[in-house]
RNA sequence: GCGGUCGUAGCUUAGCUGGUCCAAAGCGCUUCCCUGUCACGGAAGAGAUCGUGGGUUCAAAUCCCAUCGACCGCGCCA
């Protein structure tokens, strides 16, 4: 027989039905067994009865987390047993037979329990099955699609940015080597130059996709690999155009979090933000100027944020603006990377920024450079050696539209949407500065 | 790398102004009882050299030093 999905067994009501999946919770009654039957789709309840007794023999032996499959008539429930708003709370099964797919020896934790982060790393192939940690990746995908499906629809092109690399791309000092036929790579830290290179293509490109950070920075909002929703367009007027568009594909994501996963944020007590029809945005300048005079802090003479100058401006923001967004923009352009476009209307300082989320700094965009010569002298000027970059720079002499982009930690921006306390726990397997799974123990 | 906090049964924690702690609780585990439970319930039981090493003391889970590990904060960044 067919498996029918625990979600949908109440189009089977009075039938008999193939269930297959997880032991959730076994109550032994003595004379007879409930068991909560759990797979992809969903939990149920289902109950062995005293006069079923090769299945109840085996209801008996069951643990939490044995696989098995079912063979039971949907009933429903006696009127008294009908639980309300929850799934199936109507129905139950009446198990005929149970066949043991796969035994289970005794959990080293409580699944559903509060774990310390440590134990819930330590043992992710399991500690994944908890229904709050699928709630988490449930959401995870929903951005993802939510994201692709956005910018397809405004004609821009997928394509998968290679992660092995030839040259740091942003002369960094932060990647990773890798030994590479008798030479040494680079694992990517971001798809930046191809992003690049793929506007001379397409125009309009994304990509999503793993990079790595050979950072040893160990707070709740880092990790050493980490997935970057990147996307770059050509013929923009200026970085404005860039930031329009993340604020409508942001949009576009929340709506669909609104229309697909409600369940999963009530699960943590979250809250889908609106995101407003303009995203509030300030120069670096006058964000200082506030944190001065609201705080008596005087930063102004800073190039850079400190963390808790960014949880301060999402308070600003949220109170004063009413968004649980704001772009900062306008940093000086010394500490921004060699593509970034120097805004000529104020000399000195970047046509891009931050986007600010809930207290952490979610986004980086700008418009790029395009023209050749002003591309070299940018690279000449930060110490890079423009021939290690001949295979970018090929793009940029041969016809380049003005263009921007901007990248988005997938990470960082669920843990906010959910209020995860530590990325760690929206990233599947992180890998930090002491752990790679738990192949790094010595 | 620096700073802070912490490390007690499989998990989550209490105890930590030194003796009454050869260490306690909930969950989990074992055995038994239970026909309507849904975090089922009831009875009994097993399980910890209190991270590790050293020191102070008549006496250390408790105080001191070192070391290892974890988490939090900072630098850097998404």
């Amino acid at each position: 027989m067919t498996r029918t999905y625990i979600k949908n067994l109440n189009e089977h009501i009075g039938k008999e039905v193939t269930v297959a999946g997880w032991v959730d919770v076994r109550r032994d009654q003595g004379k007879m067994v409930f068991l909560d039957l759990r797979d992809m789709s969903g939990k149920v309840q289902a109950v062995v009865l005293p006069n079923h007794t090769l299945a109840l023999d085996v209801a008996q032996r069951l643990r939490p987390e044995w696989v098995v499959s079912v063979s039971a008539q949907v009933n429903k429930r006696p009127e008294r047993n009908v639980k309300a708003d929850v799934l199936n709370g109507e129905i139950e099964l009446e198990v005929l037979n149970i066949e043991v797919l796969s035994k289970a020896k005794e959990l080293p934790f409580e699944l559903g329990a509060e774990l310390n982060l440590d134990t819930y790393l330590d043992n992710l192939p399991l500690t994944l099955r908890e229904e709050k940690a699928r709630a988490v990746f449930k959401v995870q995908t929903v951005i993802v699609h939510a994201f692709r499906n956005f910018l397809v629809g405004e004609g821009f092109t997928e394509f998968q940015a290679p992660k092995l690399i030839g040259e740091d791309a942003e002369g960094g000092a932060n990647s990773f080597n890798v030994e590479y036929f008798g030479h040494t790579a680079h694992l990517a830290q971001s798809p930046q130059l191809y992003k690049q290179i793929m506007v001379g293509v397409f125009e309009r490109v994304f990509s999503t996709g793993n990079v790595y950070r050979a950072e040893k920075h160990s707070t709740t909002r880092h990790l050493n690999e980490y997935t970057s929703l990147d996307l770059e367009m050509g013929f923009i007027k200026d970085h404005t155009d860039v930031m329009n568009m993340e604020n409508r594909v942001l949009a576009h994501i929340t709506k669909e979090l609104k229309e697909k996963c409600a369940t999963e944020f009530a699960l943590f007590g979250a809250t889908i933000p609106e995101v407003p029809a303009k995203i509030p945005a300030m120069k670096l300048r006058e964000a200082q100027e506030i944190i001065k005079k609201e705080t008596g802090e005087d930063c102004t003479k800073e190039p850079d944020l400190e963390p808790a100058h960014e949880r301060f401006l999402c308070e600003y923001a949220k109170k004063e603006l009413n968004s649980d967004f704001i772009f900062i923009t306008h940093f000086p352009i010394s500490k921004r990377p060699f593509y970034t476009y120097e805004d000529e209307n104020d000399p000195g300082y970047a046509k891009g920024g931050d986007l600010l989320f809930r207290g952490i700094e979610i986004t980086t965009l700008a418009q790029r450079i395009h023209d050749y010569d002003t591309l070299v002298q940018s690279m000449k000027n930060k110490g890079l050696d423009p021939e290690k970059f001949r295979f970018y720079l090929q793009a940029f002499k041969y016809g380049m539209p003005p263009h921007g982009g901007l990248g988005l930690g997938l990470e960082r921006l669920t843990a906010k949407f959910l209020g995860l306390e530590n990325v760690k726990r929206a990233a599947l397997f992180p890998r930090d500065l002491n752990r790679i799974d738990n192949l790094l123990s010595e």
